[in-house]
RNA sequence: UCGGGGAUCGUCUAACGGCAGGACGCCAGACUCUGGAUCUGGCUAUCUAGGUUCGAAUCCUAGUCCCCGAGCCA
């Protein structure tokens, strides 16, 4: 029985009482963290854990990442000799590029971690790296072998038939090692030899099969310029680059499962002094997004988006223009738990999460979607009141501000039904309606154009009721959002909703390309949108909330003249469910 | 036909031979100056078949289904 689990070493999360409801508070379930636990119990690594983040810069990170980020640097921060590297794995000159180093160190930061003075490239070890494939071939344990790509391929056999061996694998010591050399002077032509790794062509494990080292690549490298034109595979790179960095545990997802036996392989051969665990978990998978590079490149050179911060991409920086907060991204990946269960979670988990977050830090304002005017025909032209309105009902240290009324308002269109359907609270001909912190007013008359479209309601309010509570104590079941429309800010918002239409895009039962089956409504854009004054002042990034509608920050794409609103996210709406029921 | 993994509510995940629990979701209700939030109640699961055991999600045997693997990608 474990008894000494670590104490609370997690002094940012104070624990409530056990009464009190602490949402997300509950112990992630956490296989790999569990092992760490275990060799930690065991003694191993004299009581140091050592985790790396090691993304290939090749692309921007996205949540599945996210995952990936916190389980590697939570994992550091639970123990005391905790530490978590930053490590680009950037081996493929031809597919990497700063743009993306500098954009990954963004999100990482972002997504609140910090790496300090531990930033490494495989590239730094290029020179150490060669040296041990030196070693390796004095060794007798590896060879330069001269078969043409597609001679290798059909060498290495298939699933149910074992490989054969190059007719170059004897070659001797001497002959290797100058082949080698030869290889990294640049004499030879690129795919004209390679370095292998001589272990067993009849292994039942494809990647024993005599695994490639080193390829011949004359090409400029983001970090080394032209000083190369071997570069060594991931196979190879990978466990020598966690062993010099003394990781203790290299985590990575389940499809290098098969690819142990080799790691460990290497990081024996190589006889290095610290012998890292490699420890597989189950990638993060979502509904109604993607998550492969692959397809979010072709997302974004496509076309089908605006680039990889489209607020709709699962990318963080996607996510993070869309209004996702690092707090709920991480709440998130602690929810859902890791495992090797390869699943799918649902996105309302995600979504649920980021409610739950905002609601309890983002101030709220008011704004009008589509607006409507409404006139109140009692109130005295030119008069301007302020009503004192709380910044959050909830937690009063928000404070609260003056929101400026007048003759004239704006309320939403969707607040008015000339003939309403049943269960109704809103307002309607001859009914009456609360306008948030302001006032009660009942609408009088309807004006239409001459296409019978209405134009603007004639209300009058009722005095009682400044501030908004009814005089009489009756019952007033609506409330409406409403901007004065002297003072209302124009904007422009975006709203945004799942990227796909359908759960699983990648599913191949849908007989469709996944590009085909992305929600044309996904993104819509409303103009002549209207804002309460106080919202000029926000600065991109900001989460609020307009009272209603749902979250929202300020886009970059915007002036302070003229703001751009992205929804991050709508409210739960359930007179949508009971509307949608008819 | 080979090798490596995995199967628990609709979804994610606990339970490590002893009452199948939580979260999301869904349904119903209460409350509310956001049809938000909050609160209450309810819903649904151990892949199959055998076996061991007083007792099996857990151990054994045999199946089934799903994922990954044949880049000079990572």
């Amino acid at each position: 029985m474990s008894d000494e689990r670590p104490a609370p070493s997690e002094a940012s999360e104070p624990d409530t009482a056990p009464s009190g409801s602490v949402p997300g508070a509950e112990r992630a379930p956490n296989f790999v963290a569990d092992l760490v636990d275990d060799d930690l119990r065991a003694g191993k690594h004299d009581g140091r854990v050592a985790t790396r983040f090691p993304p290939e810069p090749n692309g921007y990170l996205h949540i599945g990442h996210a995952k990936s980020i916190c389980l590697n640097f939570g994992i550091a921060a639970k123990s005391a000799k905790g530490t978590c590297n930053l490590r680009f794995d950037d081996t493929n000159p031809a597919t990497e590029e700063t743009e993306y180093v500098d954009s990954i160190r963004a999100d990482v930061r972002w997504l609140g971690f910090d790496w300090g003075e531990r930033e490494h490239f495989a590239s730094d070890y290029f020179d150490r790296l060669y040296a041990i494939a030196e070693q390796l071939v004095e060794d007798g344990l590896a060879y330069v072998d001269s078969q043409s790509t597609e001679e290798i391929r059909k060498g290495r056999g298939s699933f149910y038939e074992k490989g054969k061996e190059s007719p170059f694998r004897d070659r001797s010591v001497a002959e290797n090692l100058a082949l080698l050399r030869k290889m990294r002077g640049g004499e030879l032509p690129d795919g004209s030899h390679v370095l292998r790794a001589k272990i067993d062509m009849g292994s039942a494990d494809i990647n024993m099969r005599d695994p490639l080292l080193y390829r011949i690549k004359h090409a400029h490298h983001h970090r080394t310029g032209d000083r190369w034109c071997i570069y060594p595979m991931y196979d190879y790179a990978h466990p020598l680059s966690d062993a010099i960095e003394g990781i203790t545990h290299s985590i990575c997802t389940l499809e290098f499962e098969d690819h142990r036996p080799l790691y460990d392989w290497f990081v024996a051969n190589a006889r290095m002094e610290h012998r890292p665990r490699q420890i597989e978990f189950a990638r993060l998978n979502l509904t109604y997004t993607v998550l492969s590079k692959r397809r979010l490149q072709e997302l974004v050179e496509g076309g089908h988006v605006r680039g990889w911060d489209d607020p709709r991409m699962p990318t963080l920086a996607g996510l993070r223009r869309r209004g996702y907060t690092p707090e709920a991204l991480r709440a998130f990946c602690d929810r859902i738990g890791v495992s090797k269960k390869d699943g799918v979670v649902d996105v309302a988990l995600l979504e649920h999460t980021l409610r739950e977050d905002l609601n309890a830090r983002a101030p709220r304002a008011m704004g009008v979607l589509r607006p409507l005017r409404l006139v109140i025909d009692n109130w005295p032209e030119g008069h301007v009141e302020r009503f004192s309105i709380a910044n959050h009902p909830e937690d009063p240290s928000y404070g609260t501000r003056e929101v400026p009324f007048s003759r004239v308002v704006y309320i939403e269109r969707d607040d008015f039904a000339e003939v309403p359907p049943k269960k109704w609270f809103r307002l309607q001909p001859g009914g009456e309606i609360r306008l948030r912190g302001a006032c009660i007013v009942r609408c009088n008359e309807v004006v239409k154009d001459a296409a019978g479209a209405i134009v603007e309601l004639r209300c009058t309010w009722d005095e009682g009721s400044r501030g908004g509570a009814a005089p009489d104590n009756r019952r007033i079941k609506g409330t409406s959002h409403w901007v004065s429309a002297e003072h209302a800010l124009d904007a422009e918002v975006r709203l945004y909703d799942r990227l796909f239409s359908v759960e699983n895009p990648s599913d191949e039962k849908h007989g469709k390309p996944y590009t085909d089956l992305i929600d044309p409504a996904s993104l819509e854009v409303l103009t002549g949108c209207k804002l309460e004054p106080s919202l000029a002042a926000k600065k991109a990034g900001e989460p609020f909330q307009l009272e209603r509608l749902g979250y929202f920050v300020v886009d970059p794409d915007g002036t302070p003249e003229r703001p751009v609103l992205n929804r991050t996210i709508g409210l739960k709406d359930s007179y949508a469910k009971i509307a949608g029921k008819t």
